[in-house]
DNA sequence: TTGCCAGGCATCACAATGCTAGGCATAGTA
DNA sequence: TACTATGCCTAGCATTGTGATGCCTGGCAA
C-alpha cells in the first residue's frame, strides 16, 4: 500500500490527468486509477469524493448528473479551463521534485 | 512554491537520498535540497527537524553531535541499514505513481 | 563594544486536515 | 429474498502541519 503522503500528493494531478481522457464519474475514476497503476493505487470513496467537491469548488472541474445506459444516475465530471492550467502547474511541480530525486538516485550523472 | 502535499510526500525520500551522499546535518540538508532543486524546494526548519526526529525514532537514521571545523556544534545524521531499505521502498512507490502519471501525460504511448 | 546576521537546533499552540466509519439508494442476480 | 456491485455523500475526531518563537554561538561591521 502506498504511503498516504504520496497518495495525497498525487490525487489532484491524477484526477485532472484522467479527466483529460474525457469526462468520467467518481466510482469509475477509482477503478481507472487502480487499472493504470496496476493495482498499486487504491483510492477509497471516502477520500475521493471530498477531493472532487473541493476541485469543483475551485472551478477546476464541473459536474453534471446524468443517467447512464444502465439506468443508474451518475455524476460526471469534466475538466474546465482552470483545471487544465492547474494540471500544467501540477506537472511542473511534480517534475521538479522528480528531477531532484532522480539526480540523487543516479549519482553517475553528476560525474560528467 | 510547491504544493504542501508534494513537499510532504517528498521529504522523507529526499532526506534519505541526500544522506546517501554521506552524513549531513539539518541546516545543511535544507540548503542541499534547495540547491539540488534549483531553489524550487524550500524547506523550513520547523518542518524538517520533527521529520528528522521521527526518522531517527524509526531507526532510519542515526545522529551524533560533533564539533564542526567552525567551532560550532552540529548534529550529524547518517543512514542506517533500515534507512536504505526504506529508501528502496520509497523509490518503488514514487516510481509507481510517476509511471501512472506519465502514462496519462504521454497518451501517444498507448497507441502502439 | 555593541549590535546584527548567519548558522544551528528545537518546540508549541493552534489551525487545518484526513480518514474511518457509516448512511443512503438502486440494479442485477443467485 | 438477500446479497453484491454500483454509486454518491458526510460527520467528526484523531492526526498533522507550520508559523512563530526561543535559545545559543561566531563573526563581522559600525
Amino acid at each position: 500500500m502506498l504511503a498516504k503522503e504520496l497518495v495525497a500528493a498525487s490525487t489532484v494531478p491524477l484526477v485532472l490527468s484522467v479527466l483529460t481522457e474525457g469526462e468520467n464519474y467518481g466510482y469509475a475514476l477509482i477503478q481507472r486509477v487502480r487499472e493504470l497503476s496496476s493495482g498499486k493505487i487504491e483510492w477509497t470513496e471516502g477520500m475521493l469524493y471530498p477531493v472532487l467537491h473541493w476541485m469543483e469548488n475551485e472551478k477546476l472541474i464541473e459536474s453534471e448528473w446524468r443517467e447512464a445506459e444502465t439506468g443508474r444516475k451518475r455524476k460526471y465530471y469534466r475538466l474546465r479551463k482552470e483545471g487544465r492550467k492547474a494540471l500544467h502547474e501540477e506537472k511542473k511541480q511534480w517534475m521538479s521534485v522528480h528531477e531532484t530525486l532522480t539526480k540523487l538516485w543516479e549519482p553517475q550523472s553528476s560525474l560528467i
